[in-house]
RNA sequence: GGGCGAUUAGCUCAGCGGGAGAGCAUCUGCCUUACAAGCAGGGGGUCACUGGUUCAAAUCCAGUAUCGCCCACCA
């Protein structure tokens, strides 16, 4: 096999199949199939990302599940698609306009949104490239984009229809609002992030001068905008002023000493000032307490003219020392101290968020929330890991209306429209001709629509709803969903609150949640720290096999995955050992390539030992591989097929076909084991082709096989007439002679090319027949000079090395090479080894309670492996008693 | 302040009621004709701690400690 390299390139072939399996239409949902549909929406990624490594894990895994439902004969659609990420891409475009010298500003908003799209046409494909180079087998053909028309449709149909259901509305409210940014956000958008603040306390006098209320506050600058102060009504300290005015310092306004539940008495003074405009709970406290309103900064987070003249125009902070600073010169800062808290920071630019009074657009979230948590709680929609229902309905139990406007240009518009004339609200699916009022003089709402929102319909809105199209009805609902945990809340939720509204059923019956992929020393991965790795790198040095494969080996559910490229070398060398086995295979059934298909499997009876084992052992595989998937344990999928195709499939099945391929071996055994050797590489490779499709299909091209690519090759099943119980316990024995003859040649320091005797007695007649059946095997694998039997008795009086396997003495004699001393401490230590192993199972057959109380099964389990020990302690002994010149019992 | 998760070999992690495992690292010996990105063999662990349940606990329960994450309007 000349055009096999004996190093392989996976650079060389992964794009040409790519391109193969494209060509093919291999990826291509068709509803016309009559086959179970497995369906799954892409977490759709940000135009304006790159692919990291959540990416590549939340992919791969997606991908595996794909690759292995198609080849289980499933019409599988794999919807791929890309978010228009509202904040984040209007931030990239506002850097790429600045750096040419203009700005959103100046270009206006029609021009900056046409610059968007520009920008999003050249550059919004590349994380998508990036996802065809990891291999992922998405339905191309039906690529959507959150903001293309069609989805546009679908935003605006949702939007009308929960408006006129009453689920919409548009409010002053307080909202988090980013001053950088200048746009509402969500509560999900706010970090809370430690800060060392201050507690500053403040003298706010009575009207007539005397004494007065101290109030604590982290934020002094917001005094400007109090409109009271607040104790809590059963204050002993404080009842007898309810209803008196205190004169605001700085700004001379006076304020009532308002009553409320919401004061905390034992926080600072038990007095807090009241700023309604500027915090959640004031503005809650004012509309109870009949308190007034009043805005005190602007948009970008300055001081407005509400405030007294020096602080006009100031930054908030910049207001904050010259509040404090004129505090102290009036005497009335009583007290300050260090102070640690919680601030809520943007999550999108990291700038401290504003609690700000503004008019937004609302969903009330009550009802859908309620239905979410029930589809969870009855089962429809099932989490794994489990233990994320906890955090969702939590999550859902104390969840706010959700403030869907963001004062953004890149987004869905609101369709909504306001009259110039009666200053009615029109919310439309289309723009509207004129107001009912009989104007014309129509203003469409300024602002856009939180992302999320559009993103939450994805599951049907890229099936055409709200038409009632094939797609919609062939795949919706979809099977199962892959993502983070990051955006459980963000996403997930709000697609099953949709879902469910507008679908009448949840949008996936299954949620894989996966973890965070953490560099190898556990951190986060951020650009801030540097650790950032790129997945492309990785595929550039190791293929995308081999970054596939280390996902899916990472992948243990509810458990982030520290990735180190060691481990991942070490998955790299599982792709070439693979590649070296198929190498091993080609070039010794080189006739099989010239047949059309693979070569019939023979009969069980006909096969040798070790075929027979193979062929079982394959059978547990294919069942553990199927039920590690159906189960989404892709760690246990690699694991299981890592260790069948190098531990056994290499290490013994190659090693013990070599005898049996040999030319003095007899012919026909030699073509069975060729045959087998085929079937069982192609068997895995195909069990292997989801997690690793592109090196599973250039093997799996170079073998005889029936059909254009692999990615079509039918997923195995087991075949339970192959399953060999006996075969598998011979080999089992064998292996264990084997190993301990490799055992005694390696402490005894034997050069490996000598070639040793081995003299074996067995109590078990069946051991003893399979030992002589099988020597030329045990021979080749232990590289022996010979195997023979002792006549009866223990084996070989005299100096040899000895040890025991079930029911079998082994000795291998050494006149003259055995140092006795070594020889007696290793007998010694093995000895004390299986003493101590046997001691846990002797106690317990001495127990009268567990001999009364354990299942049968187990007792004799216990019995056979105590008696085995005990055999073998007995033989080790005598043996060692012959050493030491004691005479053998 | 609530909730969740983790704690097993030097490192990273599986195992989750009945003989302590893997990969990497380490040590010894081998360029054995598929593979030195390899082969063979070895060493290494009171399974965080304390109680409890059980014939039996790394595994189940309770508590403690440490670490991590999520949620939350204490000014």
């Amino acid at each position: 096999m000349s055009d096999i390299d004996k190093v392989f390139d996976p650079g060389r072939f992964e794009r040409r199949w790519y391109e193969h399996w494209t060509r093919l239409g291999v990826f291509k949902a068709d509803p016309d199939r009559a086959r179970p549909r497995f369906v799954m929406v892409i977490p759709p990624p940000n135009i304006t990302g790159r692919l990291h490594m959540g990416h590549a894990l939340n992919n791969t895994l997606q991908d595996i599940l794909a690759r292995w439902r198609r080849m289980s004969g499933d019409d599988v659609l794999w919807l791929p698609g890309t978010d228009h990420a509202g904040i984040a891409t209007q931030m990239v475009v506002d850097r790429e306009m600045e750096k040419q010298g203009t700005s959103r500003m100046a270009l206006g908003r029609e021009e900056f949104v046409r610059r968007v799209w520009a920008w999003k046409e050249t550059y919004g494909g590349a994380i998508v490239d990036q996802l065809r180079t990891l291999g992922c087998s998405c339905d191309w053909s039906r690529e959507r984009f959150t903001l293309e028309p069609a989805l546009s449709v679908a935003v605006r149909e949702v939007f009308v229809r929960l408006w006129e259901e009453g689920l919409i509305y548009r409010d002053r409210f307080i909202v988090n609002w980013c001053p950088r940014c200048r746009t509402a956000i969500s509560d999900l958008e706010v970090i809370q992030q430690p800060v060392q603040g201050h507690l500053y306390t403040i003298l706010y006098p009575f009207e007539d001068g005397s004494g007065g209320l101290e109030v604590a506050t982290t934020r002094p600058e917001t005094m400007l905008g109090d409109t009271g102060v607040a104790v809590h009504p059963e204050d002993p300290r404080y009842t007898q002023f309810i209803g008196r005015r205190v004169r605001l310092p700085l700004v001379d306004r006076l304020i009532p000493v308002v009553a409320d539940t919401f004061v905390d008495r034992a926080f600072g003074t038990g007095v807090v000032k009241v700023t309604p405009a500027h915090d959640a709970n004031d503005f809650a406290a004012a509309q109870r307490t009949g308190l007034p309103i009043l805005l005190v900064m602007d948009e970008g987070g300055r001081m407005n003219d509400a405030v007294p003249e020096p602080y006009r125009g100031l930054d908030r902070f910049e207001a904050r020392r010259k509040v404090v600073e004129e505090l102290t010169r009036a005497g009335r800062l009583v007290r300050l101290q260090e102070h640690p808290h919680n601030v809520g920071h943007c999550q999108r630019c990291g700038t401290i968020a504003e609690p700000y009074l503004s008019l937004q657009w609302f969903v009330r979230i009550a009802p859908l929330a309620d239905a979410a948590t029930l589809a969870v709680a009855d089962g429809r929609v099932r989490f794994t890991p489990p233990h994320w229902v906890n955090s969702y309905n939590e999550w859902m139990g104390r969840i706010h209306d959700w403030c869907i406007s963001r004062q953004l240009w890149w987004g869905h518009p609101i369709p909504a429209w306001h009259c110039a004339a009666c200053r009615q609200v029109i919310v439309a699916r289309e723009t509207p001709a004129s107001c009912p009022c009989g104007s014309r003089d129509l203003q469409p709402d300024p602002d856009v629509l939180d992302t999320w929102f559009s993103s939450a319909l994805w599951p049907f809105s890229t099936l055409g709803w709200p038409d009632k199209t094939r797609d919609l009805a062939t795949y919706y609902p979809t099977s199962t969903l892959v993502t983070g945990f990051d955006i459980l809340f963000f996403w997930v939720a709000r697609m099953i609150m949709m879902g469910l509204r507008f679908m009448g059923e949840a949008p996936f019956g299954k949620v894989y949640i996966t973890g965070l992929v953490r560099d190898a020393e556990g951190q986060k991965m951020s650009k801030t720290k540097g650790n950032v790795v790129d997945p492309m790198d990785l595929i550039g040095r190791h293929g995308a096999d081999a970054l596939r494969f280390t996902m899916a080996a990472m992948a243990t559910p509810g458990s982030d995955l520290p990735l180190s490229e060691e481990r991942m070398a070490g998955y790299r060398a599982f792709a070439t050992k693979l590649w070296n086995a198929a190498r091993f295979v080609l070039i010794n059934a080189p006739q099989a390539i010239e047949g059309s298909g693979l070569p019939a499997l023979p009969d069980r009876d006909a096969l040798t030992l070790p075929d027979r084992w193979i062929l079982s052992r394959l059978q547990g595989l294919v069942r553990e591989t199927t039920e590690a998937l159906e189960a989404f344990r892709f760690d246990e999928m690699a694991a299981a097929l890592y260790r069948f195709l190098w531990h056994e499939y290499c290490d013994w099945y190659l090693e013990m076909s070599k005898p049996a391929l040999a030319p003095a071996g007899p012919p026909a055994a030699a073509a069975d084991t060729r045959a087998v050797l085929l079937h069982v590489l192609e068997s895995v490779l195909r069990l292997l082709h989801p997690v690793m499709p592109f090196l599973t299909e250039e093997i799996w091209q170079r073998l005889p096989h029936a059909g254009e690519t692999i990615a079509l090759a039918p997923w195995p099943t087991a075949d339970a007439s192959r399953l060999d119980a006996d075969a598998e316990r011979d080999v089992d024995l064998i292996m264990e002679v084997v190993g301990r003859v490799r055992n005694l040649r390696a402490e005894l320091n034997l050069d490996p090319a000598q070639r040793v005797p081995l003299v074996f007695h067995a109590h078990d007649a069946k051991a003893a027949a399979l030992l002589r059946a099988e020597s030329r095997l045990v021979v080749a694998l232990a590289r022996l000079s010979g195997v023979e039997e002792a006549p009866g008795g223990s084996p070989a009086a005299g100096p040899a090395a000895r040890a025991v396997v079930a029911g079998v003495e082994l000795a291998v004699p050494l006149a003259g090479l055995l140092d006795l001393e070594t020889e007696t401490r290793r007998l010694r230590r093995e000895i004390d080894k299986l003493a101590r192993e046997r001691e846990g199972h002797a106690a317990k057959l001495r127990n009268p309670d567990f001999l009364a109380r354990a299942k049968p099964e187990i007792v004799d389990k216990v019995r056979a492996i105590d008696r085995e020990l005990g055999e073998k302690i007995d033989r080790l002994g005598r043996t060692l008693g012959g050493l030491e010149g004691r005479p053998t019992p």
